[in-house]
DNA sequence: AATATTGTAGGGGAGATACCTGATATTTGC
DNA sequence: GCAAATATCAGGTATCTCCCCTACAATATT
């Protein structure tokens, strides 16, 4: 039986494309998403054994959509498919439990083994990366911790892509006013009090792209 | 004889899923290139047909890579793909003469489409930038790279920068009403409606730094 | 067991933003 | 030289932001 597979990237044409060549592996695509929220729902209805998440994503980014995956879908094993060769973004992608790192900038054979791989319980990182996780266990580097809670890191997302906080709100089908308190906690925490501050925040921490 | 297609793009990934993809249906991929240098020494040993490049790749971007592609091989065609769907991206690639301009979350038979118009002399946008285009046309609008005045962009980077409008006005000795109107104008200008998406453009342009 | 954090929700209010209309003086471009 | 763009200023309004406060249940943490 393939291993069934779930592809979640905000570029239709990537994602597509990518369909295509797991798909010549033997690798069973079962649905695609184009945001992380989605990706959470189609996890969900299908349970597939493998998520593979692009990091940066409307309206959820992959972290925390492989964090609600994990809830809704236990069985369902994360791969990290990304730009970002940096460490903290790896970093944020272990601790959400990620069973599998791969860089776009690296071969397709790096994915496919890192799906192969996390659907058999084993761990998957791309070289560079991996060579980082080393070096931060050997220095015990502490990760500078993210100070927002997951659910405040998604309405900052939406904030910095230019949402109200009524349209935010809706998004998370949470009363205005809840979305305003995570607001308020947001600015509280980051001390900025401006929109503008939030969104140069956000796009320093990869939550939305300039 | 099928289409001779070169793809530039810096994510090794994404091209070799593009590949798998086009291949299957019926175009040649001749080439691959990881940056735009690479992609115009291929260019100028295989003479392709096409050449698919990505907007932002490291060091040749994209839209140079075109200026000297034409050169070293006048008869190819470029198709852009990227991620950009802002103005004045859309300009930059007219400017060098791209006969496709592609955004990578569209469906990927745009690409193919685009691809294959191009080769036979035509010319394919994605439906969002031929919009653009014709708007443009139509308001005799300068598709301006920069379309802000000199005053308006001081005006935004303040925005950017956090400050409210009072502040502007402060800042530049104005009347709160005059910044105000700055401020609008700008909106309209740029089609973006609040204040996150000014940051992100400001940010963009490099009138401020994330 | 006690405390802190998170996610939820609400009341109320001052100020800022976004959009509408209008105007006038100056500079710029063809 | 005259039209277009630029920069200035103003009144009005609906909506949104930002801040103050409270409250409670579910987790985490200690």
């Amino acid at each position: 039986m393939p291993i069934q597979v779930i592809l979640a990237d905000d570029h239709q044409i990537v994602r597509q494309s990518l369909k295509v060549l797991l798909e010549r592996e033997g690798l069973k695509i079962v649905g695609e998403a184009s945001n992380g929220q989605e990706a959470v729902k189609i996890a969900e209805s299908l349970h597939p054994d493998v998520a593979v998440l692009d990091v940066s994503m409307s309206v959820l980014n992959g972290i925390d959509a492989a964090k609600e995956i994990q809830k809704v879908s236990p069985q369902t094993k994360t791969v990290f498919l990304t730009v970002h060769d940096e460490d903290p973004y790896l970093l944020d992608a272990l601790r959400v439990g990620a069973k599998g790192y791969v860089v776009k900038t690296h071969a397709a054979e790096n994915l496919v083994q890192a799906i192969r791989e996390a659907s058999r319980g084993g761990v998957y990182l791309s070289p560079e990366v991996s060579r980082a996780v080393v070096q931060a266990y050997q220095n015990k580097t502490e990760l500078s911790a993210e100070p927002l809670s997951p659910r405040e890191r998604q309405v900052l997302q939406l904030i910095a892509e230019g949402k109200t906080t009524k349209e935010v709100a809706g998004v998370l089908n949470i009363s205005v006013k809840t979305a305003e308190t995570h607001r308020t906690r947001i600015m509280e925490k980051l001390d900025i009090h401006e929109t503008a501050g939030l969104v140069r925040y956000a796009i320093r921490r990869g939550l939305v792209q300039a």
